[in-house]
DNA sequence: GTTGACCTCCAAATCGTTTTGGATTATTGC
DNA sequence: GCAATAATCCAAAACGATTTGGAGGTCAAC
């Protein structure tokens, strides 16, 4: 199962077999034959431990999971992952994956992949403000690609979602539909996300001269959805349309709403980011924002592949836009003369096939 | 960066600079001292590579995501992921995951892993009734764990959760509510999960001498779930409740029920599995069946070190009992004189705190 | 004073691959 | 026939940590 068992059967030294299995020029081709057939013979398969310490390359990138409650169990990081699997695996690169609480035992993870030499470079994902990951692997000068952001002045590679346009977006749809008190349920303002996202509601609201509707953060989870929504819709003044930074935030948002008696959708209008798999499946489905992480990741991977050939991240930043999913959460604000009677949601789902729980 | 490198910095030899590191006796107090300083100086750390290739040992262990439709991008995973991270840390282990379509690309990700000495084990799941994961794994006799059994006569470790037992529970549960015509909407059963969902349903019915309800299998994703009960509410004459494999597929069947003006819980019974996060904010909140991902996960773990301490598969294998949580999607059967009036889904809900969405 | 038992330390081999710098044969040209 | 040129092949070094089998001292005991 060495290249050592194949020249000592074939009586050859292993730099032949090496050559000879390596395709290079100074091997005769008879020999090429014998070697070929015996490496066949044995299913012999160089061994990636020898190559790696040969080469100093661990020829694998990293990615970090954030293990917070609400962070690490979001669907969004499984479609990372299944967005970078394949262009890695074409790339020739493994991926090493750990899960760690922000803090201290992430950076520990970060400095246990890159200063054991496990991995060649990171991929990470949900940026924050101020964030110690990047900080690290800047002032380490590591090859990495985030998908996000962050305001270290120093430039990185990222591919990031144009989340300030797609809320803004988002809210003037709410504006046109003559909702004027519109609230918004965010992750934690730490995170880049969150900040562009409020960013963009921030700004619709003040083209339109509206007033800043009521503003709530938690972790992005069903649960704090539901507990946030319930506290904004037992206010003197409850909004009549709430954007929520996540999907797991809006469906969450949409039971408590539902919960109150009041019907998403009519009496209170719901928009949702991220266009999961469940946002067509909710009860009225979910108008949200779609992410094109299968694109994103595929990019962020050749970023990397870029990055480990010596490329300047400078070069490598850019920002994609989103795409608003109409469904059947959000519509006309109520009437002041009180409640409307029940519109079904696929009137108001617009171009929604309501038959069919999928993409618009 | 190197031993040597410190070596040459304290005129010493690397054998001296690695025991003395490494804590052996045969080396003096004083020149311990020397090493460990310098050392720390130099921040050095063990190059990975180099100990993997002496050791023989990738330290590693392997865990392929299956990228078909509605598997994937399934929470199941993610959770799996969460589980396993923690205590493979503890046991200084790294996580490599891929992810691959079944059939040749799934396999050439296990020969990727295993032949090419990337991993010293495997972790699998969503075992299939004929598993060729398995079936190769087990030609190749490498250390491997499984979330579920499979059927091939040859032993190997696994940790299974009791889907006979506890989808027998939860059809008993339903034909308590004096459900007569009780449906199932399952995985593709080539999944041994599926398999023993079916089995377990079966039973109850057999045991009651109830005739078999309706049955349809598809992807376990929320628009199959969509499909299927759509077409179930479209018989001559559709069952009054109906047990969903996943509670993907029951957010799925839930909204089609609701879509169809049918009332979940009154008119038709809905109960999920997994107990997913989001399964506490449908409308009404889905009764389920939890299972104990993080212990599973991390006795998995456990079972693979022991493995690969040389352990026999034959003595680890364990199945564990799963449990059942009462929420609101469930309840009487309809009387045949027509549709009940709407019953709060707290009330049926049982135990369940309707004023929250988690945990009952 | 010598023997033996330590206490320290080191050279060299090992893991398996790749690559550098020749060495040994054929083959060709004149 | 002789030299120049290819055509083949090989030994050894490299990657960096670990481990085997000693070597060279120091000390105490007899």
């Amino acid at each position: 199962m060495s290249l050592r068992a194949i020249a000592k059967r074939l009586d050859l030294s292993v730099t032949t077999v090496s050559r000879a299995l390596g395709g290079f020029p100074e091997v005769a081709a008879a020999t090429r034959v014998r070697v070929r057939t015996e490496a066949e013979r044995i299913d012999y398969r160089p061994n990636q431990l020898a190559r790696r310490l040969r080469y100093g390359r661990s020829e694998a990138i990293g990615l970090v999971l954030p293990a917070d409650a609400g962070q690490f169990d979001d669907p969004f990081f499984l479609r990372l992952l299944a967005a970078v699997g394949p262009p890695l695996q074409r790339a020739g690169l493994d991926l090493l994956v750990m899960s760690a609480r922000p803090g201290a035992e992430e950076l520990r993870a970060y400095r246990h992949l890159i200063e054991g030499r496990r991995v060649d470079g990171m991929l990470l994902a949900r940026t924050r403000r101020d964030d110690p990951r990047i900080r690290y692997l800047l002032d380490r000068s590591a090859a990495f690609v985030a998908h996000g952001r962050c305001e270290d002045p120093r430039t990185h590679a990222f591919v990031d979602i144009d989340g300030i346009a797609a809320c803004r977006m988002a809210t003037e749809r709410l504006i046109g539909f003559g909702h004027r008190r519109i609230g918004l349920i965010n992750a934690a303002p730490r995170y880049m996300f969150a900040h562009h996202r409020e960013q963009g509601w921030r700004a619709a609201l003040a083209a339109a001269d509206l007033p800043r509707g009521p503003i709530r953060h938690a972790e992005p989870s069903e649960e704090a959805g539901f507990t946030l929504m319930r506290a904004l819709l037992a206010e003197r003044e409850p909004p009549t349309a709430v954007l929520c930074a996540t999907d797991r935030l809006a469906v969450g948002a949409l039971h408590a709403v539902s919960q109150a008696g009041l019907r998403v959708g009519c009496d209170v209008s719901l928009i949702g980011y991220d266009d999961l798999p469940m946002a067509g499946c909710t009860d009225p489905p979910l108008t949200t924002i779609e992410q094109p992480m299968a694109r994103a990741g595929a990019r962020m991977v050749e970023m990397l592949v870029a990055l480990l050939g010596g490329a300047d991240p400078a070069t490598l930043t850019e920002i994609w836009p989103a795409r608003l999913i109409p469904r059947g959460s959000d519509g006309p604000a109520p009437t002041r003369a009180g409640r409307k009677t029940k519109t079904p949601s696929h009137v108001l789902g617009g171009r929604h096939d309501t038959t069919h729980p999928g993409r618009a």
